[in-house]
DNA sequence: GAGTGTGAAAACATTCACAGCT
DNA sequence: AGCTGTGAATGTTTTCACACTC
């Protein structure tokens, strides 16, 4: 045993998917081994036990791991017990995509704010949630101690969101708009581009050879 | 110089990246260095000049590359100048903002058939295509030669889908509900699951100081 | 001088293979 | 016998540092 608390990038990635393939299972099923989780997860059954290593020791030799010890030192290490807030900025489509998506409140994250400064949007209601002027996201942040801020507007305006969000002591920001935020030195950012991953697929479908440049 | 064709994955994912930035230059710019993308990139620059290499000898010592180049090159080996075509599968909000994201057109990827079951969606109107039942997912795929398939659709359909996908002898599947999908030999699957990226997220948010993934 | 392209070193990640526990 | 935890081996990615070109 290790836990010196430190957990490589690449095995903090793959937790969530550890967590969710143990979602998965039937309830009554009380141990798994690295082999079966590692199936399920469709990678190497070593890796599985290097990655829960760092989570301390968990398994039992010769046994394999208790489903529900598992899954609460996933959550845990996770930081989803803490039950963070989160505010949503901007209510378009894929803003309301986010809004109604039941895997985020499942997993420990409340949203707690809708936010968009298109008028014909203010007031609207979505996903049992009122929709706010920008204007009013510090009060919110402030009184539910807002931890992530989920950016989700145009490009244009994503930066100037992003600053906001700073302002109102955000830790976090989960960004969908196609843009490369600037990263201060205390808030972690991660973005996801939608476009980014069709390139990337892109790159792997096949197509005529492309001819050397000798 | 080096052209074997092979190019590792951790630089394929940051082609786009490259590409994105590139975009947002300035027309009259001519020349950029490798130091001055790698700000932009927030890279390392001896990170930009290796992945750069792989894609042939594209700069020139002591000056700089030259950015149309740089941008016809990283088109050519991404696959964005042959014009894949692409169908959604799933037109609730996620699928919607998918539809309506201009990025997909204007880097080649056209959009040519949205698809849902749900008869109140059928026949909808969206970002100027008319949504069809899946059984006529078919006909388009054929008739438009469909590269990609993109899955919006709830988890518990989303490996039904993709099963018809592949009859519909599509290449390369990009998954956004929050299941793994089972992967065959011959079909590419990338998956973007909204929540797992908030997951990861949580798990900085204790620690201020670490690096951030990906 | 400025800035690429790339060997070589360092850091990181995955996988093998097996000792050791149940 | 079965399965974990982990050294050691292997593979991949990043970074350094410098010869080389313009």
């Amino acid at each position: 045993m290790k836990n010196n608390n430190k957990i490589p990038p690449a095995t903090v990635k793959r937790l969530p998917l550890y967590l969710q393939c143990l979602e998965l299972i039937d309830d009554k099923t009380i141990g798994i081994s690295s082999k079966k989780l590692a199936e399920l997860a469709k990678v190497n059954d070593a890796q599985v036990r290097r990655d829960l290593s760092y989570l301390g020791t968990l398994g039992t030799r010769g046994v394999g791991y208790e489903v529900s010890t598992l899954r609460n030192q996933l959550q845990l290490e996770l930081g989803l017990v803490e039950g963070w807030s989160a505010v949503i900025v901007g209510v378009g489509n894929l803003g309301s995509a986010l809004a109604h998506y039941g895997g985020f409140q499942e997993r420990g994250f409340g949203v707690v704010g809708l936010f968009d400064d298109d008028p014909r949007k203010i007031n609207k209601q979505i996903a049992g949630l009122v929709v706010k002027p920008i204007s009013e996201m510090q009060n919110t942040c402030e009184k539910y101690n807002v931890a992530i801020g989920i950016i989700a507007t145009p490009g244009k305006v994503a930066q100037e969101i992003a600053d906001k969000l700073i302002e109102c002591n955000i830790k976090s920001i989960l960004n969908f708009a196609p843009v490369l935020l600037k990263n201060t030195a205390d808030v972690q950012i991660r973005s996801v581009d939608l476009s980014q991953e069709l390139q990337i697929l892109s790159y792997y479908l096949d197509r005529p050879v492309l001819k050397a440049v000798e």
